[in-house]
DNA sequence: AATAATAGTTGATGTGGTCAACTATTATTT
DNA sequence: AAATAATAGTTGACCACATCAACTATTATT
């Protein structure tokens, strides 16, 4: 049904822009941009990631890259330490303050998630887990070709 | 399961990157920013809808909104109209060039979707559908209390 | 040892948004 | 009906954030 993927367009696009940078009443997270946080994310979940790395996960330039890294390492997220294998690349550890506040972040926005889908019963919620995970895993795939 | 909300969220955050600003390779659609795309399809949707209309759906500040609409009407995808019934609104109705550049999009986006998911079932789609509508729902009805 | 490739930084620049002050029009008050 | 308030939109100054191209520093290749 061809109707069927122009619906599961627009639905996304509402998500994306709900879960975005604009949606979320333009707050995202704490004294983060949505792209920061994602910064943050992949640097959290990537121990050992270098600059380039997030900025390749996140599509950015190479001077994107930096620029995201300076306003996270300003703000005392994350630190930038010398590669001891190859003096050419920053490793960017997540601190302590930036775990916490990704936690912290995460814990709003999943008691916002709860709300929001709180009238839903717990069968629900795992089928919208399984469609989800079946759909960015699609996505994932046809990323990497 | 509280586990399912979390897990439910960081999906959520992926779908938001890559149909967003960012993902798609940073190219969005046609000439038009992810944001500006947006508010073409708010215009189009919404017959006779206000600049200010334009900006309330999408979290735009007044100014920011009058810059969307220029954006849009330098591209030739809107005009500004004077409504009859209050001179102080702008209408802005989509142009024909808009209207082809919007379906254009959607045809585009339509078919790279289509590919993504060219693996998965009918019935999983419309699964994948019915999915994305109950959580835009409930996004929407929380958005508006 | 010379050259190329790679990681990251920086200055100039462009885009895209906000705030505050403005104009023009319509609604309300006395 | 004149004065005042409210509303829609615009504009200038400004800030946040990304790119490009040119740069430094380090490592790999010839």
């Amino acid at each position: 049904m061809d109707n069927n993927i122009a619906d599961i367009y627009s639905l996304l696009q509402e998500i994306a822009w709900y879960f975005g940078d604009h949606g979320l009443g333009g707050e995202c997270c704490a004294d983060l941009s949505f792209v920061e946080f994602m910064a943050l994310k992949k640097a959290y979940e990537n121990k050992d990631s270098s600059i380039q790395d997030i900025g390749n996960a996140l599509n950015f330039t190479k001077s994107g890259s930096t620029r995201i890294i300076d306003r996270l390492e300003n703000k005392g997220y994350i630190i930038r330490e010398r590669s001891a294998l190859d003096a050419r690349v920053c490793c960017v550890p997540v601190t302590i303050k930036g775990t916490e506040v990704m936690k912290s972040v995460l814990d709003e926005r999943n008691r916002e998630l709860n709300e929001i889908l709180k009238d839903l019963d717990s069968e629900m919620i795992e089928q919208i887990k399984d469609v989800l995970d079946i759909l960015v895993t699609a996505i994932q795939r046809h990323e990497t070709i």
